[in-house]
DNA sequence: TAGATTGTTAATCGATTAACAATC
DNA sequence: TAGATTGTTAATCGATTAACAATC
């Protein structure tokens, strides 16, 4: 019954792990080298070495036996998957410390994201400018959007008004939306739709700093300490 | 080769999606309902029955045929298996807007995460207070570690000094961190680390969105436009 | 040439989905 | 009783890992 939109073929987990092999390579060309092997990079990304090779095959990026990957090459080979040379522009709707982060995230922009204003309701951040985005109030995203075609709409809301900003957001226009609230909200079949909870990572930390009271491992250190 | 700290037998994937559920029976609660059933939920969050009704099971929670889960004791049950009614102490390292806005989250104190001090070296934060919590220097961790006891770090700060600060925090005892940038960093094999990138989410965001400018569909729209 | 690495094809592993008996 | 839902067991699906031939 659940449906995922596809990522033209491509396992999710492998494009999750693009921007780590882009950063990790993006750092070894600084330090002046210009091959790398898919093992050599499996070793300090703790990865599988198939995995790593099966991952940059799927960015059409060809490496030589035994001496591995132009880095050059390979980076401009992972850019062009991601679509790094487009550069599509964001509208941001909750300026609170949350958007604010993402407005700064000083990555984003190497990443093909643009986030060219911000919305609020809170009148004492209309006006104001964050990181060089101007936070408007969220009346006017239907004139700005008219205006500028923002393909993609963020989130950073509350919870609770989450669902009424995304549909806002459908109804001028936008083609995907970035959910950062815990809300699940609904959108029609031909918006992307891509959900980032801060709480899902938290569920499974606590998870497992839980098996550190429930293992008996902890007694053992305890035992050891007496030695 | 890859090694991932197992969660007690249940499915990440399962975990993950446990706030959600924990979530939207509150909100359910709120309205004043009191039981609930698997596909109900499913339902609502855009998930499968039965796999709703799995990942239930894991938390131990029973339910009635015809009728399904108490709304109360789902909840507890849930709350229970996530490990919230334990709290743990959390240093938070990198008080930028990040840092700033999951100290300001108000969810974490429900689920069982407790920020008590956070660390930074601009002279300019230090000793101010984000909501409630104090900005000491980063030279006073091992200090204060020594007398909290702090279970877990979350490392907000910029890429480059990730390491250096996951070293000092696995120095000062802590047992899991929480890795906010985007720099795979080394623990030891009992540490447990969890990494949340949100470029990995923009990743798999900026793929989906290409599938728009690859896709006919739409030019096919743009034709109907013109009918 | 020898040997490491690519890149493909097959095997394994784990999660999701389907089927169905039990039961309220 | 009839029928919806639980909860378990089996089938499917997809990603990871292993094996290995090609090749530089």
């Amino acid at each position: 019954m659940k449906k995922t939109a596809k990522t033209s073929g491509v396992p999710e987990p492998s494009v999750r792990r693009m921007p780590d092999y882009l950063n990790y390579l993006r750092l070894l060309k600084n330090k002046g080298r210009d091959y790398v092997s898919a093992p050599y990079i499996a070793k300090d990304l703790n990865l599988d070495a198939t995995q790593v090779a099966k991952d940059l095959a799927y960015t059409k990026a060809t490496g030589k036996p035994r001496v591995g990957y132009n880095l050059n090459a390979l980076i401009a080979s992972i850019e062009e998957f991601l679509g790094l040379n487009r550069t599509d522009l964001a509208f941001l709707v909750g300026a609170g410390s949350l958007g604010e982060a993402l407005i700064k995230y000083e990555g984003f922009g190497y990443f093909g994201l643009n986030i060219v204003a911000a919305f609020d309701t809170d009148e004492n951040k209309i006006g104001q400018e964050i990181h060089g985005v101007k936070v408007f109030h969220i009346d006017k995203l239907r004139e700005l959007a008219e205006r500028l075609h923002p393909v993609l709409g963020i989130i950073t809301t509350p919870a609770a008004p989450a669902q009424q900003v995304a549909d806002l957001m459908v109804g001028w226009g936008i083609k995907a939306i970035w959910n950062f609230t815990p809300c699940s909200i609904k959108v029609p079949e031909k918006i992307i739709l891509q959900n980032t909870s801060i709480y899902a990572n938290l569920a499974v930390i606590m998870k497992k700093v839980q098996t550190l009271y429930d293992n008996p491992i902890s007694k053992i250190e305890d035992i050891s300490n007496t030695l």
